[in-house]
DNA sequence: CGTTGCTATGCAACGAGGTGCATAGCAAGA
DNA sequence: TCTTGCTATGCACCTCGTTGCATAGCAACG
């Protein structure tokens, strides 16, 4: 489990409440590694009275009072843990090549429509990270020491739109095949 | 879920056991979908008493007797009900990306061996894949009716290949950034 | 003043998924 | 004969993750 550790990447990177933790999983980190906000105010509740995680009350006005959470030591401790220990790639599950797979026992051209609305959305990805990448990263980096928050925030965004440049491109080869079997069943 | 379907294409491309299942999930469909052998096992029971799949008592010498199993009626309806509705893209968990972020308040350099002993499985997925195509999918297509189950196989595979080949170009990127920090914390 | 909608937190219940363990047949080798 | 190892199936337990629901503050609009 590494959900307890995707939060506390976000809180060392942005203390905040598990209402905005949500909406990060929901954006940037949710690219990466999804949560619903349920799940996250469990882990937060077991990160508190572990010791992980500070909380503080802070009064809101025009709006509820949340709870601002921030890493404490142990939190740090076991993230520097993790960071150290060896973990094995995470299991796949890619819905879309099995359904490529058993179109062959049902009708291929069927699933035409289908692949396009993954292609759809693929694209709608990869804009999304191209317009954050001009705007976070567009500039050439100051002068001064190398930020090492930015530059690995950085190359993660390279891996999002290389994977999506690259689903892309394959979705056009499966439409291209699918294409070449007859339509109708 | 999607792990009865993807049982259901795997026994349609060609029947077999829980245990032949189970090791088919470690090698081609694992690739994609990932599961255990008492998963497997707990859904076939429950596939079967659904009346999606058939079971056939056989008798094996030199070795235990199996259960094998096909798809009946209602598992090939199921199928063609679950190609034909929409999905949406399968929910991602990277954990070496968090990793990467997490470096940021850690040791970046720290993380290199990791990311290395990442490359390397990717390169020996690549390895494989490639000598399954070339294995499979090497020779030109044979004359006659166009194969849908071998010309879907492939293209999943070209799939396999290009994630392959995008996350070991990636990985390569992370490592050059990885090595432009300070060495030692 | 009632409805809609966003912020903010949480519970209860269920199903998916993984780990560890148990059983059993049979072969091969020490 | 004892152990190791592969085939083959399964149970018990526990955690993870999702869905649905509930509560509450406050703003904006009709």
């Amino acid at each position: 489990m590494a959900l307890e550790h995707a939060i506390l990447v976000s809180l060392l990177e942005k203390p905040g409440s598990g209402y905005e933790l949500a909406r990060r999983f929901e954006r940037s980190i949710g690219y990466f590694w999804t949560a619903t906000h349920q799940q996250i105010y469990r882990v937060l509740k077991r990160m508190e009275s572990d010791g992980w995680v500070d909380v503080r009350e802070v009064p809101q006005y025009g709006r509820p009072d949340k709870k601002e959470y921030s890493v404490a030591g142990p939190g740090r401790d076991a993230l520097s843990a993790w960071l150290h220990e060896p973990t094995e790639p995470d299991s796949v599950r890619h819905d879309l090549a099995v359904k490529i797979r058993g179109a062959a026992f049902d009708d291929p051209a069927a699933l035409i429509s289908e692949v396009e609305r993954h292609r759809q959305a693929h694209t709608d990805r990869l804009d999304h990270y191209l317009a954050g990448a001009a705007r976070d990263f567009g500039d050439p980096p100051a002068d001064g020491p190398i930020d090492a928050e930015r530059e690995l925030q950085h190359v993660v965004l390279r891996g999002g739109i290389a994977y999506e440049r690259m689903m892309i491109a394959w979705l056009d080869d499966v439409l291209a095949t699918l294409s070449g079997f007859a339509p109708g069943h």
